[in-house]
DNA sequence: TTGTATGCGTTATCAA
DNA sequence: TTGATAACGCATACAA
């Protein structure tokens, strides 16, 4: 597999390696006619490919992006990700789509080797954990982009939806709905999106007058998630709504609800913070938050690829609403 | 943002170029502990990051690999590159995954393109239609595996499911339960999985000596799909189970059913060739017939590393054994 | 134990 | 209109 590189064909041509490179990056300006033709074929006749492995260090520039994602499994991030991926294919950049899993280290080994690989910039479902290392990409100038969650104290372009406010109109129709008990179940409280989601939820409860029950805050790993829904509905006060702040708490509950026999909407009305997919085949009424991924991937792709072509402006925050369904 | 280069850092620590190479490589053996110390200072002060474009050039590796998907809306292509990249990521290769969107020519752009980028090997999930392009990579012994679908006349590492198989037996299911009458929807039939899944359907109705009833069988895009399903309900004989060939096809079904007010499971039996998530929270008995797409992406991913590291066999063809749940 | 020289496959500068 | 030549940042054989 010895690749034919541009000297073979400069050879083949019966001619210099900078005219080869003059043809191939289309300045025919001053080229003559023959000339042309005698590299077209020896391209043709060798099978050149160029490799742009080498342009990319000449130049600079590796037409690479990298995503991070904080988690993959989240349908949401893979949404926002073929957003992301669509508007840079029109621009022939290619996406390297790279899952933190949740980990700091791993995020932080992530950006260290997707910048090793001299990708144009960096679009990040951040952690959180890692602010030195934000802050150190932002004061170099490097092109980078930040979604769905919320970095502290630092002055970068971020893309995200109003958790509380969203989550707020949906408890507060809950409540006109009469429910009292309403619980609301989530992952730890270690990211933006979740303890605004919380913040939204009280905020509704404490409006409406209605005493802020702790027993009703479910905080649990989804591993853990079963045994903390039990103890729920063995206590004495069982919700009549739950909500539950994405779609993996979902799946758990979904699972849970199961195996004790519940139904959705009929024992136990629900609203989930996520998009599913297939939801239009569920056939009991869930309430969806559903937030805009593909707009807020577009619009971080379109914020990163003007900072690549330095067309720079000063950082901003984004805030897409999210819409119940 | 100028980067810092080696060349900085030997400098700074007041040692050669070669000497900080050693010691990034890890071939401390024959190095001064000072020196060593030196570099590591230099390093930190500078905050020096290798550039990989530069020792990919020279090593001649990119620790990149390529996945193409036919479909990236197909959920079974997520599962299967989640598997892919999961392999990958202990022995430090990344992925970069695009979407061929089932069309040959985006695909040929991006196997060229992917190749100009140099990566080590590729993953495809074959349109089958550029069979020369694939036999010109499998001519230069480049690193390739096909995944789902199988190429014609070609001698390649391919991994694939039983479709031919799996769907006889899900057939054959359906009928023993007495249903006569049962419908196959399916995409257009120009790629290996449908037209093997078509084979199984024919054959399970052939041997139960039911004529076969070519009406039954809808073969469409997706847009049209709605319209032809229309006028098979409309018809005199209508279908009493049904056997969605993918998962697209099942929301369209799922979709055409709903504003028909008709419902799985009652109105009518349904086996969807597909896994699809979040199936579990569905309430209505559908059977799947899920195709392992993790093992069968660790298959190909171990396939793939196998030819980057020149352990060479001979190409073989995997057929992973679906179940019917 | 460390340094020098050379090359990887391009592009860019300048001269011819 | 084309060609020499020097980068790009690193790795490696060989020399010291």
């Amino acid at each position: 597999m010895e690749r034919v590189t541009m000297a073979d064909v400069a050879r083949e041509a019966g001619v210099s390696k900078s005219t080869v490179s003059q043809y191939l990056n289309k300045r025919y300006e001053y080229m003559g006619e023959k000339t042309k033709q005698k590299i077209e074929e020896a391209i043709e006749a060798l099978g050149y490919q160029p490799n742009f492995l080498a342009r990319s260090l000449k130049q600079k520039r590796t037409s690479l992006i990298g995503i991070i994602v904080a988690n993959i499994t989240h349908y949401f991030s893979t949404e926002v990700s073929r957003a992301i991926e669509d508007f840079f294919h029109q621009y022939d950049l290619q996406a390297i789509v790279c899952n933190a899993d949740d980990d700091p280290e791993k995020e932080k080994k992530y950006i260290e080797m997707l910048r090793a690989k001299q990708v144009d910039g960096l679009i990040i479902f951040p952690t959180g954990k890692n602010n030195d290392l934000y802050e150190s990409m932002v004061k170099q100038g490097y092109p980078v982009v930040f979604v769905d969650r919320k970095v502290e104290n630092l002055d970068v372009y971020s893309v995200i939806t109003d958790n509380s406010e969203s989550t707020y109109q949906a408890i507060q129709h809950f409540i006109k709905k009469g429910h009292r008990n309403i619980a609301f179940v989530v992952q730890p409280l270690t990211v933006s999106t979740r303890m605004e989601r919380l913040h939204g939820y009280k905020k509704a409860v404490k409006e409406a007058g209605i005493e802020l029950n702790p027993n009703f805050i479910i905080e649990a790993n989804i591993p853990e998630m079963k045994e903390k829904l039990e103890s729920l509905f063995s206590s004495e006060e069982k919700p009549t709504a739950i909500f539950a702040a994405n779609d993996r708490v979902f799946i758990a509950l979904g699972e849970f609800l199961k195996e004790k026999g519940m139904k959705f909407g009929e024992d136990l009305e629900i609203v989930v913070f996520d998009n599913i997919p297939f939801s239009q085949l569920l056939e009991t009424p869930i309430t969806f938050i559903i937030q805009p991924a593909s707009e807020m991937g577009r619009k971080a792709a379109e914020l990163l690829y003007k900072q690549i072509n330095k067309e720079n402006s000063d950082p901003e925050v984004f805030v897409f609403p999210s819409k119940i369904i």
